[in-house]
DNA sequence: TTGAAAGCGCTAACAT
DNA sequence: ATGTTAGCGCTTTCAA
């Protein structure tokens, strides 16, 4: 119990070999004598011996260690991709270090730390501004873009997005299903790769259906709920309202929700709304909403997959996943009703 | 840019010092002469010099980083906690490692594994059930329980909670001063330290205001929605239904909203509603929740300055703290009104 | 199959 | 104020 912690050359001596035969029983080497093997076991569960991480990653030049950045740890977006990124990280019996960096500032001292100070194999970014931050990212280090949109540079580094067009080409489509033609859509900021994705997949819809596009009725906000409160407000002094709005992600859409119901509208007979993430009490809203549903925990999954991948092989061929959403239908859309 | 990563050895030859000098440097000895010291920094940027962490583990003994394990990273509460945690962290120079485990025996493992293997300094334990995990854990190594209530053994290790008695003291006291005397209590689940203090809460306040307790009128959710939602279909089947209900947590209180919407009661008018927390979107629900909030941050920082306190001083003495929580009134709580 | 020796890059006495 | 000398606990050649 209170015994000095014990090092491989206690268990060398008690085990009557040399220590680097313990060293090969702790790495699972094959040249060990099945006899040697299990004496040098028994040494260690004698000695309670537990390998020290730090001097083998210093012996060895790996730590076990990959790292995220995100820009806050909070959004259920970002924890979900972190979580599953940690699942599948602990899979390969690594360890995931994750950190927030909410400005760029930030950010850019945080990724020169982590990977200079070489205490990290390799690192996820989980970052809608990936696109203007791809300029000044170490392309030679291990590195995995997850979520928020594809980015400029597709040859730089592998990426895992979910299918922003044809996410918001369907949750359209769903609206138009339902018979409406005047469908508003509220935009995340323009300056993200993501937002332009989905307002081509919107267009394609209303193309596709052959319905004009009316510029008035795009909206941008910040996929904050109050920027989806407000939209709705400015759509209101517009000459016609739509009957069906399409909100770029949830938290906006219940903003959406709030500000109709605030402004004495019957939901959902007077108005659709439909979002894209499927946040977790999207069902307790009023009226329930209806939803793409995005499965951030496979992106963080796939994200550690190829990462530690990329580490183990040395492959540095960039690989580009684009996961598929699903529609979610709850009661904040609804049949275009007469008048 | 692509010559080898320069060493401590490296910027000793160029600025033509030896590299223990170069070490004073890095680690801001005051024992070097002003004019060597800019000789040294000169050459470790000229090498663009990086110190090598692993290998300052090794020598010194000390990783700089701090884990923490959660039952899961998604959870608003524990995700916010670990956003606090992690900021302090990086005040003092910290990483912190956050892990998540499902499960105890999971738990059990990953704190083993985090710990022997010495690649971290100290533990954050996040988990509501920290109270049947404490006999295991190992209390000669620095830990932090946060969040979840204080554990039995006030003697082993510091801990940061919110103050869950006044919180739901506080909660019944201003449904009785919205003139309700009925007042039902949805918990979590009672083997957690957190909803017995909280029970108690609301204990004393009916107690105070000498208002009797009607055991019918406790019941035990599991603090999700789907749980509140339940136990208001359950308070429905009781003789006399409350008029106010107040929920353990904000993820029953939108349980209950919705049940009662489902019902066909009008909120606030016929049911007053009040929840702990204050999840994020709060105020979109119909109507916007009235809550208890408490700062997950401020949890998740002072456990971090706890236990790096802790680490750096050596002092082992327990410290607990105790954080309040205030009151945010919205619409889901109403004054009484008759019949 | 096993052992001996070198060294990973640094910090921490101790010496000067 | 600076240099010398040992390690820290392993992994990795290289020999045997």
């Amino acid at each position: 119990m209170s015994r000095p912690i014990a090092t491989i050359r206690d268990v060398a001596a008690h085990a009557g070999v040399s220590y680097q035969t313990v060293s090969r029983v702790i790495n699972g080497s094959s040249k060990v004598r099945e006899e040697t093997r299990a004496r040098v076991e028994a040494a260690i569960a004698e000695l309670d011996y537990r390998p020290n991480a730090v001097a083998r990653s210093m012996a060895s030049g790996r730590t076990g260690i990959i790292a995220c950045i995100a820009p806050n740890l909070t959004d259920y977006t970002f924890a979900s991709i972190i979580e599953g990124a940690h699942r599948e990280a602990r899979q390969h019996d690594f360890f995931l270090l994750s950190t927030s960096a909410p400005d760029r500032e930030t950010f850019t001292e945080l990724v020169d730390e982590l990977i200079t100070s070489r205490r990290t194999e390799g690192l996820i970014v989980i970052d809608p501004y990936v696109d203007e931050l791809a300029r000044d990212m170490p392309f030679e280090f291990p590195l995995v873009f997850a979520g928020g949109g594809a980015h400029h540079g597709e040859k730089t580094c592998s990426s895992v997005v979910m299918d922003d067009e044809q996410a918001a080409q369907q949750a359209t489509e769903h609206l138009l299903q339902l018979g409406h033609h005047h469908i508003a859509m509220i935009t995340g900021p323009s300056t993200e790769v993501c937002t332009q994705k989905r307002i081509v997949g919107y267009q394609n819809a209303l193309h596709k259906a052959k319905i004009e596009l009316r510029p008035q009725w795009i909206i941008a906000g910040d996929w904050s709920a109050v920027s989806g409160y407000q939209a709705f407000i400015q759509l209101r002094q517009t000459d016609t309202m739509p009957t069906a709005i399409f909100a770029q992600n949830d938290q906006m859409a219940v903003g959406v929700l709030r500000a109709a119901r605030d402004a004495g509208l019957r939901l959902p007979e007077q108005l659709s709304v439909i979002g894209i993430d499927d946040i977790p009490l999207a069902s307790y809203f009023a009226p329930p909403l209806t939803t793409m549903r995005q499965d951030f925990e496979a992106i963080g999954r796939e994200a550690s997959r190829l990462l530690i991948h990329t580490i183990e092989s040395g492959d540095r061929d960039p690989q580009h996943l684009r996961l598929p959403t699903t529609l979610i239908e709850r009661r904040s859309t609804h049949l275009l009703t007469a008048g």
